[in-house]
DNA sequence: ATAAATATTGCACACGTTTGCAAATTATCC
DNA sequence: GGATAATTTGCAAACGTGTGCAATATTTAT
């Protein structure tokens, strides 16, 4: 009978170092310790033997006495949105530089934020970042017991007792109405995607309360439900029949979208006969065809700002949780008038 | 003097939770490794006092016995190509469902690729899988020893024993110079990104063979380091004195940028005066304004089959490894006339 | 009711590290 | 060279879990 022999798996471990060193498991262990006490002498012999070997330290096993993994749990919710997706390699980098790891965790329906958190436990991370979801207060809670920091960034709750980074939208929405009402605008449509999204809902009602307040203006038709770019050109045809002087999307594709009708569907001049605003500077906006006058998210600043906060609790949890806001800036291109 | 108090850190563990269900370790442990034997009572107990205590198997502590840790280490080089980039979401979706998790290492320089492979492997991840980045024979010698399967996506070499994906970008050179010869075009540019990528030096071999070979048409230019679209776009200068019947570039971006820079600067209509190949099929290039004829990468199939070879060497770590090449499709659209 | 078969349980060791402590070595000083 | 101080070293005990094995409890068959 043919035995099927299962290749046995050969782990090189400091006792196998120590061994063709000559010295014990501590001196090997030192040797990967930074400013441990070991004589330069013996610290040589083991590396020696530690690149013979192949050796390296089981972060396993060395976490479970340290209690450190240097593992940060990254999850993130809303890949759609350009502005998180593109988030995540600047976290990994400057994780990295500052000697962690990233576990990446994606969730797909709202029901399983939890369940990614407790996953991310089990590993015991030594911190949580969590890009535009909202955890339940147990599970946070959770976090807290077992000294876990988590930041919550682009999402957050009065109720929830932790660090958080948002942008303020209420400003940017105060920001779009001056501005626009400064460059004469006084016939406004907005449009967003989801109805139900905090952010689009806190933009819209900082805009109308300006309008409202200064009385110059009024909204004519306030559209949701609207994301990418051929939605955008499609919507357009209801839009003008309102006639509006100016259209505030909350996404540059929507914006390029509608500019893109304007211009080839109903021969408008952009921004002589209808301006438009996007949101978030995608790199697209920016192209010489575009030049589309959009506000630019504060984006290193958020990842730099979570990621200090997270660091500075994980080195000291005593610390109390801190709430940012940041401000964003409206780029002004070609597709609003000048002042 | 006022002391500095050290909160310490609590931890609960299976011990805590025994203690409280009353019974002992191995139950506790059996309660959370599945089909293990543990009455349905016992199991009962230990879940509620679990529960009770917030407790969670450390993950580290076990994958120090059971040599697992689901882990799967995913390098990522080139994040400015959005093909990878945008590759990362499945990755994390689809490991995830097979109940294992990501860690993220990202390299900036090709100098450190090397490291993070060894850094992933002090996690002692279960496998890695690589993005557009080809380690040396040292580091893949070393993963094989200590039985970790790696697999090369989208880039290779003969030399290194170990599973690769790649996409065929020799057939795909072929096919995009047979189309252009069927569509009648004799007058060729090629553009693309740095000169030294290998995927663009294959296109472009294998397109000029079929033209030797067909003996049909030229080409005019071959330019090289040109990728985004504002560098397309102001690239055409030059090529306009030229004049080719058609321009092959190797990203939609520059093909929208030659476009815009047709269309704009120099009012020609595409495809009637002058037509346009892009590489990738962007989201953006699909826009109705846009409608660009492009190579659709086999973006799901190339996610798939990596995670399958991965998975399926890390069942069976004598499997010999496997190397697949992907076909792609040209889509095309309105920037090539029709046949 | 008893014997046999089966299911469940706890003990104790293993996994690969780090680290306090005491012993051993080396360096420093008079 | 000897006494002392400073450095280096190895021992052994953690860290939190899984698992083989023998012991015990439970079920099944007679």
């Amino acid at each position: 009978m043919a035995m099927k022999r299962k290749k046995n798996r050969v782990r090189v471990t400091s006792h196998n170092v120590a061994e063709l060193a000559g010295v014990s498991r501590s001196a090997v262990s030192r040797t990967f310790t930074p400013n441990a006490s070991v004589s330069s002498k013996t610290k040589e012999k083991v590396i020696i033997a530690a690149n013979k070997l192949g050796y390296r330290p089981n972060v396993m096993a060395r976490s479970l006495i340290t209690k450190k993994t240097q593992l940060i749990g990254l999850v993130m919710a809303d890949w759609d949105n350009p502005f998180y997706a593109s988030t995540l390699k600047s976290y990994s980098e400057k994780l990295q530089k500052e000697n962690y790891q990233t576990i990446l965790a994606t969730i797909n329906n709202n029901s399983d934020i939890d369940t990614s958190i407790e996953f991310l436990l089990q590993y015991q991370v030594d911190g949580i970042i969590m890009l535009s979801a909202l955890p339940s207060s147990d599970v946070v809670a959770a976090c807290n017991q077992k000294d876990t920091p988590i930041v919550l960034v682009g999402n957050s709750s009065k109720k929830i007792n932790t660090c958080t980074v948002n942008i303020d939208h209420n400003e940017i929405g105060k920001n779009l109405a001056n501005l626009a009402i400064e460059l004469g605008y006084r016939r406004f449509v907005l449009i967003r995607g989801d109805k139900n999204i905090k952010s689009g809902i806190q933009r819209t009602k900082a805009f109308s309360k300006v309008l409202e307040k200064e009385n110059k203006g009024e909204i004519l038709a306030n559209i949701t439900g609207i994301l990418g770019h051929d939605e955008g050109r499609n919507a357009l045809a209801d839009i003008i029949k309102i006639k509006p002087d100016i259209i505030i999307c909350s996404s540059d594709l929507t914006a390029l979208g509608i500019i893109d009708g304007a211009r080839v569907d109903y021969n408008l001049e952009v921004p002589k006969d209808i301006a438009v605003i996007g949101f978030g500077n995608n790199p697209i906006s920016s192209w010489g065809m575009n030049r589309l006058t959009t506000v630019q998210l504060p984006h290193e600043k958020l990842i730099d700002e979570s990621i200090g906060c997270l660091l500075r609790r994980i080195d000291d949890p005593e610390l109390p949780p801190k709430n940012i806001d940041l401000q964003s800036v409206v780029v002004t291109r070609d597709t609003t008038r000048q002042i």
